[in-house]
DNA sequence: CATTTTTTAGGGTATATACCCTAGAACTGC
DNA sequence: GCAGTTCTAGGGTATATACCCTAAAAAATG
């Protein structure tokens, strides 16, 4: 039960860190989120930063198991979906760790000097999937235009949700926003896709939106397993 | 040297604002970075909230500015470039005003509450000018694309700052991150050009590179004649 | 059933920070 | 030269917030 609670406390933190921003967040709205005493919270975590360093983990985990994903010669476009489902799903999750660094800098600078390996990571494995593509003939691009097309691609799965927040524009979760920053990603290459790869990205791609973005839960106990 | 000294503190906090984010910058630190006491801070500013919209003012009256460009279809690439130029020196002198909206929003719900209008006009520009680009035969593309290209430029020019601090890449003022931005929107249609076209924009870029983004200032002193 | 763990309510401390106040010095303008 | 404005140093208040503490109830465990 005590397991259940931290969970609880966790989660609701993620929630309203993504919501309302890190530093915004106080500890009296994490007890109340989390249906808690604040004594309650002090229990499960000594500190803020505790609590931070757990969610923290959990990122990690996650991350961990995005970064084994690899583009199948036998099926490039499913295994590249299957990649977005991830990365979009831990960009929602964990939306407050890529944003609000400036406000749990002094909180995390380990998390903080790992990011931008991550970020790397995330590129490469772009360039991957395309190079992928293009071997098998499914994209019609230059070997030295791929680079650009991944940031490209990065920075519109990334940054969708605070493009859609800066425009006053639903981004919560439930909204559809994620899947939206997917369909526009497409426009970035979709003309250069052959009609069917096209086709089939799309309609794999409308299976993502039917069955859900891989939930954080899933891979981390893939990670753990 | 009173009007200067409320100059050089505005100066400061947009600064510093920009750096830190605007719920990280304590009003003690605004005052030692204009090299004022915080008496004095405080007898030009009764609160943060009139420094924060002095500010905005300044922004509005950018932004006024930048609102009244449009295709020039003698020269529709230059014009292009000028209004480059504008939007991103606007996302660099103002870029916490985008991006902190959490932070201040409690100051200024009349700020953000524009903030997704000025968005909405910034992607109607870029359609327009890339209709213009069509309309002389400088860009190969469908109509219906053109907004899909107007959402992935605007990503790109007010995101590479945000994915480079991420990324812990520089971004600060003078480190060329925003041209570097600006040089990034073009892989998303360069390829779209006509050889001619893609060589003057190129060519075009490369002198705003050389003479500077816009400053704020000049636009604002336009703005109030 | 005894022990341990979890949880609560409510009082509290320490520190941070926005902002205030004052006497008087320095500066500006007429 | 005087009145008004600008500015300083340093002391201060009010509020916010992270985190502490405690007695005791409730729940879980062995």
């Amino acid at each position: 039960m005590a397991a259940g609670t931290r969970e609880k406390i966790i989660e609701a933190a993620r929630q309203l860190f993504n919501r309302l921003h890190y530093g915004n967040v106080t500890t009296a709205m994490l007890a109340e989120a989390a249906g808690i005493s604040e004594g309650n919270l002090w229990y499960h975590f000594k500190t803020k930063r505790d609590l931070l360093e757990a969610i923290t983990e959990d990122f990690l985990a996650f991350n961990a198991e995005r970064m084994t994903y690899r583009p199948d010669p036998g099926d490039v476009l499913g295994s590249y979906v299957d990649y977005l489902g991830v990365l979009a799903g831990e960009l929602r999750t964990y939306r407050f760790l890529y944003r609000d660094q400036a406000d749990y800098g002094a909180h995390s600078d380990a998390l903080q000097a790992k990011l931008p390996y991550i970020h790397e990571i995330s590129l490469e494995s772009f360039s991957a999937y395309f190079r992928a593509m293009k071997d098998a003939g499914l994209l019609d691009i230059e070997d030295e235009e791929i680079p650009d097309l991944s940031v490209n691609v990065v920075l519109v799965l990334r940054y969708t949700l605070e493009y859609l927040r800066e425009s006053g524009k639903a981004e919560t979760e439930g909204s559809g926003a994620v899947m939206g920053g997917i369909r526009q990603h497409l426009t970035l290459f979709s003309h250069r896709l052959t009609s069917a790869a096209k086709a089939e990205l799309e309609a794999r791609i409308g299976a993502l939106a039917r069955d859900g973005l891989k939930n954080r839960d899933a891979c981390v106990i893939n990670a753990r397993k």
